[in-house]
Order: structure tokens, then C-alpha cells, then sequence
DNA sequence: GCCGTTCTGGACAGGTCGGTCCAGATTGGT
DNA sequence: ACCAATCTGGACCGACCTGTCCAGAACGGC
């Protein structure tokens, strides 16, 4: 009846996910956006209508991943401990093995976003919620199994082990050394 | 000798470290520099050089201002858990003051700019190491009066509260409710 | 009152920004 | 072969960006 698409909507938004990623939302320009996709600008503001708009579906693409990764680790077989220091070092993994060391999208979009726009803070509430409970989920296995001492709840130190692994990404932006990164993780286990 | 300067350099530079806590440094204009500051482009530029360097200058401001807040706090004779609770709840109600919300412009910068300028980097290094060592003076308080336990060394523990509350505050700028940020305070301060 | 020096207002330059628009290309259905 | 519908390349728009420049204003010292 028309036209086909001549590229992967997809493999577009991923592109646009890494330079979101890399600068922001306002710092990443239109025309970088379609270098790092391969699209005029045509089809880019006819694909995805807008530059807030890519930037919002970008957000929800790169949730969404992290969500499905969130899965594969709950399916370890580690007991609550092992699979909560896994949890943490992953996402320091992730940040230090980058070029940049760039912190999480999500904590980014907070920090330069953060609620001016009522659909990307959802979205971001959103994920912060699902990885909330998750890590929740990893320390109540570790109090049915006893790698985790079970005296305050799993939902409470849900929220300070969510915040203390943003604020170490924050701090591994400017340290040169992963060292002590790694320490404070080990200082918030033994707390456990 | 010569025409005097017909504003305050410090003044100045308030307005400037407002500006850049408003938006960062890239998303601030030279021209609401101007505005804000009431400086013409001349008197800007002559005065403080660049828009880099006047960020740099801000930083510092900021930086040196917090620091002073931070002395006044030691000087409480609080016991330890109690300042340690003053400490980190202070730093929230600036934040949940604020109209919109605003995380520390420290933090904003590590995450926008991190470890692109050097000179900058080591800004915000010096003044994460500063918080840091004043959180690890607080909790050394209140191990030797017996308000916190002491099983875990002061400055190990100074590194998991600096991260703790630098995490809260990006959660801080997304969620509605003041709340489970509060509740994460007192969950954390139940482990020490 | 004059001089050397610094400050100031505003124009200007050269580039980039997000977004629109349209003519022409490309398709599936008939 | 033709149509309706969609997609695409690239020109274009007006606004905004940082930084420069210069003519003239405003001072302290003499």
C-alpha cells in the first residue's frame, strides 16, 4: 500500500538510547542523532515525531533492558549474599568498563530531567520501583537462607542499597581509583 | 588609575552559581549569565573569561560555602547518631525547600561534566573527600560516645553514608512523596 | 584638566540548534 | 499500468549560541 521503512525502528532507538546516554538530553543534537542512526531528518522526526519523544522512548528501551537483565540474575541460583554483591559490582562493572564511566541513563534523566516532564519522571519512577524490588527480592532470599541477617526488612534496605549503588556511581564519575568504590561496597555488606 | 568595577565579583558569582544549579553548565546561557548577574557581555567576559571558567569559579563558591555549613554543623553538641541524623537530613530538606527540587550542584556536575576538565574533576573530588571526611568526624563521635556502634571504622562507614545520601537525593528528584526517602534515613541509621 | 588604564554597552561574527516543508522515490493493491 | 499512501533527501527557517571587538565612559594620580 506504501512505502516501506527502509530501517529497523529498533536498531535506531538503540542508537539514540547510546547518544542520550552519552550526553543528555539537551546536549545531543539532532543532527548527531541522525549520523549515529543513519536517518535524515525526515525520517527521523517522522518515525519518532520528536526530540523529547526519542528521548522519552529511549528511556523506556533502555528500561525495559535493564528490567529483562534484572530477570537473568534473579534466575542464579546464588545464595542472597553472593547474588547481592553480584547485583551491585555488576552495575559498577558496567560503569568502570565504560570508556566514559558513565552513570546509569535513568540517574542522568533524573538529574537533568527529573520531573519537569510528568511522562519521562513516571517512566524513571517506574524503573527505579522494578529495580527497588528486585534488590528486595535478593535480600529477602538472603533472610529465608540466612546469608542476610533479617532484622530490619527487605523492602527498607531495598532503599538504602538502591540509593548507596546510585551514589557510588555518582562518585566513580570523578575517583580515578575503583578501589575504594569496591570498599564501600564490601563496608555496606558487612552492615547486612 | 583606572575605572573602577561598578559590580561585586562575588555578588556576581552567586548569581552565576544559581544559574548553573538551575540548568548546568551546558543548558546556561552566556545571556542568562548576563541577566542574572546584570553584567553587559564585556564585563562578564573581562571579569571572569570564559563560561568554563566562570563554572569553575562557581563550583568553588559552592564548594567553599558548603564547607563553612558543614563546620557550623560539627560545632553542635549533639551526640553523634543525633548529628549524624542532622547531617543527612539537612541535606534533604535543602533539597525538598527547593522549588524544583534541585540536587547538589556537586553531584549535577560530577554527572554532567565528571572527569572531561581536570581542573574541574578535582573540584569536585576535593569537596566529596571534604563531606566525606566531616561525616567520617561525626560518626567517630558517636562511637566514642556510645551513640553508634563501632564495629565498622569511621571512614569506611563516612563513604557508605556520603553515597547513601547522594542517592537519595537523585531518588529525591523524581519521587512525590518525601517519605520513603525519610524512612530510608532512619533505615539506614538503624544499621549503625 | 589631562593621561594612562580599566571598564562597559552594544554591535557583530560564525556556527549550531530543533523543527518544517516539499518534491520526488518507492512500495502493495488493483 | 496506475493509484493511494508512505517514506526520504536536502534545502530552509528563525532563533539562539559563545566569544570578540571597539568606541567611548569613568576613574586615580599628577
Amino acid at each position: 500500500m506504501a512505502r516501506p521503512r527502509s530501517f529497523d525502528d529498533d536498531t535506531a532507538l538503540a542508537a539514540a538510547v547510546d547518544d542520550f546516554w552519552d550526553s543528555g538530553f539537551g546536549a545531543t543534537s539532532t543532527d548527531e542523532l541522525c549520523r549515529s542512526t543513519g536517518l535524515s531528518r525526515s525520517s527521523l522526526y517522522n518515525a519518532f515525531g520528536s526530540k523529547r519523544d526519542l528521548y522519552l522512548r529511549a528511556i523506556l528501551r533502555y528500561a525495559a533492558e535493564k528490567q529483562g537483565q534484572r530477570a537473568d540474575l534473579l534466575a542464579s541460583d546464588l545464595d542472597g549474599r553472593a547474588l547481592l554483591r553480584t547485583v551491585l559490582t555488576t552495575v559498577l562493572d558496567e560503569q568502570w568498563g565504560d570508556d566514559d564511566r558513565r552513570t546509569c541513563l535513568m540517574i542522568n534523566a533524573c538529574v537533568e530531567v527529573g520531573s519537569s516532564d510528568e511522562e519521562i519522571r513516571r517512566a524513571l519512577a517506574d524503573n527505579a520501583d522494578d529495580f527497588r524490588r528486585m534488590i528486595s527480592d535478593v535480600v529477602r532470599r538472603g533472610q529465608l537462607d540466612g546469608s542476610l541477617t533479617g532484622t530490619v526488612g527487605a523492602d527498607q534496605l531495598a532503599a538504602v542499597l538502591h540509593a548507596a549503588v546510585d551514589g557510588l556511581q555518582v562518585r566513580s564519575r570523578i575517583d580515578r581509583d575503583r578501589e575504594p568504590v569496591d570498599h564501600a561496597v564490601e563496608t555496606l555488606l558487612a552492615l547486612l
